[in-house]
DNA sequence: CAGGTTTTGTACAGTCATCGAACTAACTAT
DNA sequence: ATAGTTAGTTCGATGACTGTACAAAACCTG
């Protein structure tokens, strides 16, 4: 049901009141924060001191300038703990360092070793090495915890359940692989949603924490954020609106249905209706005016459109966001959806329409921003994991 | 951000868990709770004295027969606080009165005066009777809180935004109102919410608690319940299941886009495609084999299908509650949704459809739980808000 | 039927973390 | 220099939980 509550809960809960805290007003004094979250100086001092012990927090030179007693900055460490995002996609794998204030330290990508990877070994070696690489690059840090966003359907032990593009993968408990190869606790996530939570920290939202951000690759998958979290649903695989249906007499789809969103508006079925192989060559034809690519996108956004009508009124969210391949194909397919949208909004604020500013480095990037996430929640669970070491 | 703990919000949060402790283990003794609930024995009983003063439990005589001290058993007070659940639908209101531990202490239910209400002034004077009425007859229980009930989209602050269905009710706080008439603080919710949350916690469900509550009326709305909570979504106003599109070509709809599932299996839809003019009626005629009944309800059902197929890959929940209208038309409509979630099953566990016990008592009954609830919830709250008094 | 066993509930000291207030530190302004 | 101001620390008081010991009230046994 619940746990029980004692001293040492409190002490917890204000731990990460604190840090939070700090994060948010970053270079901070004490008597600050103590105003801020409505603790004693006494306390938060006391509270700073074993987030200091920690690592997690540092402090500045003090700012001398105002009258009284100089205040000593603190912020968050950019030298202790480190959070490793990972990714294995179809054609590459990518690895990141972040440090707690969720600046990028490090971040590189690899291609795989073929049109897709040769075996799910080669793609672990691939990205154990990466990680590795990054690792030893990100001197004076040392990772507290990873998570790796696969192309795939993690269940809730971390298993990739399904994996449709990452042939052989499926089944795979992919965050132990590569715990027991790096020595980090490694956990595994679906990576439209890391996308998701990527664009949310990271992007250029500025302030919008409720959305729906469509990642479109071969399927097309979705990452809900309510009000600041990933929405896993009910059995933590919400987001499947590849298979919302847009044309119930249209064509099969590998799910059983007929007319999924997958089947004209996934970047199989969009490159094959421009009769072009590549998205880089649909755009450039998008690009001259071509009918067929602009018709292609046209037909596409349309769908998606119908398809994000329905899950944003029966979400109730305000703003969608396009990423993946649709964030490519952005510019030719916001209008559409734009207009979908106008049709179907019921009384309530239509939702605005929005193109990832992280491109492919969404996923990595919100990967490692979960496990820093995970830190500033919870300090206290950090700091005792890490009693004894230095 | 969020608030500092201090020895105070510890005792809030045991006093809850003792409290549910109770109400889950219904005649427990102070050691088993402690056991239960991982506190300690005399923690136990300093909270749990606090909860009888405040006559959130009450204490049973010793139960002997076993070796031991007798125990002496603990259970929400049935003569105590209560909870207040009230209705105002387009034909008809409803009151009742819940003690604690959930049961039904007084229900009734009052008929509009005409087709529907003459007035929102008229119904809110129905109701308000009514409710002084099952208060009156609810002999040693005060009302500690209301909810209402509301055919139409409320928003956070508890105004009601649209009412297409209760004319000239758009714009009124009918929860300010109703307070101001009773006396006690009456909030307002949406019955498609309610009614949902009423068949998690009364209806046949039996431990299912990630479900999707359809609710047809004249629209088709749909509560959320996810982990046992109601979710609203982003802006509170989660749920609008009548305008996933189902036929992109079909009729136009009163929210300016085509083919919405309202158009199709909306109880207005649904009897004039069947030629008849009440549920009634179509239920008999379903009955007789007449084929226009059955056709309608067929056509209906997989509209449903389709919908709820797309809401169930978005939010990945593993039942579907028929309410409403089509829980009277379950029979028939049960079928052909099963078929369709049957055909777009994506490898996850398909979902059941079950069809509602509650039938036209969900809605009050969720109503006067949520208050039952937010007691049980936070009892620390409302032991604060009721020092000095008996 | 007396004594032992068992289980419940209470009492009390110890611990932990917060609060409030007094105090020290360190710098600016006059 | 001296007053004023703000930052951070120290310390006793308070509230709540834990653990242990103890009192109470049964049943069980020979």
């Amino acid at each position: 049901m619940s746990t029980p509550a004692g001293a040492r809960t409190v002490r917890r809960h204000n731990l990460g009141l604190v840090l939070r805290q700090v994060a948010v007003a970053e270079p901070v004094a004490r008597a600050r924060v103590a105003e801020l979250s409505g603790l004693t100086r006494g306390t938060v001092s006391s509270l700073v001191d074993e987030l200091l012990a920690g690592q997690l927090v540092e402090e500045l030179e003090a700012d001398r300038g105002t009258p009284g007693r100089p205040a000593n900055p603190l912020r968050l460490s950019r030298s202790g703990p480190a959070a490793l995002g990972l990714e294995v996609n179809v054609d590459h794998a990518a690895a990141c360092v972040l440090d707690l204030s969720g600046t990028v330290r490090v971040l590189r990508t690899v291609a795989a070793d073929g049109p897709t990877w040769s075996s799910p070994a080669a793609g672990l070696r691939g990205v154990a090495e990466l990680a590795h690489g990054v690792l030893a690059e990100s001197v004076g840090l040392h990772a507290v915890g990873a998570v790796v966003a696969l192309a795939g359907v993690v269940d809730r032990t971390g298993v990739l359940q399904q994996a449709p593009n990452l042939p052989g993968w499926a089944g795979l408990d992919v965050g132990a692989e590569l715990s027991a190869r790096l020595g980090v606790d490694v956990r595994a996530g679906n990576e439209a949603d890391l996308g998701a939570l990527g664009e949310l920290w990271f992007g250029g939202l500025d302030g919008v924490h409720d959305f729906l951000h469509v990642s479109g690759e071969i399927g097309v998958g979705a990452g809900i954020v309510l009000d600041g979290h990933l929405f896993g649903g009910g059995g933590g695989r919400a987001g499947e609106l590849g298979h919302v249906v847009v044309d119930p007499g249209g064509p099969l789809c590998r799910c059983g249905g007929r007319g999924c969103l997958e089947q004209v508006a996934g970047q199989r079925a969009l490159l094959a209706a421009a009769g072009v192989s590549t998205v880089r060559a649909l755009a450039a034809a998008a690009e001259a005016g071509e009918p067929g690519a602009l018709g292609a996108l046209a037909t596409a956004g349309r769908a998606l459109g119908l398809a994000v009508a329905g899950a944003v009124n029966l979400l109730d969210v305000p703003a969608v966001v396009l990423g993946g391949v649709h964030a490519r194909l952005g510019r030719w397919l916001v209008p559409p959806i734009e207009a979908e949208l106008a049709a179907r909004s019921l009384g309530g604020a239509r939702p605005v329409v929005l193109v990832s500013t992280l491109g492919s480095q969404a996923a990595v990037r919100g990967a490692a921003g979960s496990v820093v996430r995970a830190v500033l929640d919870d300090p206290g669970a950090h700091l005792a994991g890490r009693t004894g070491a230095v």
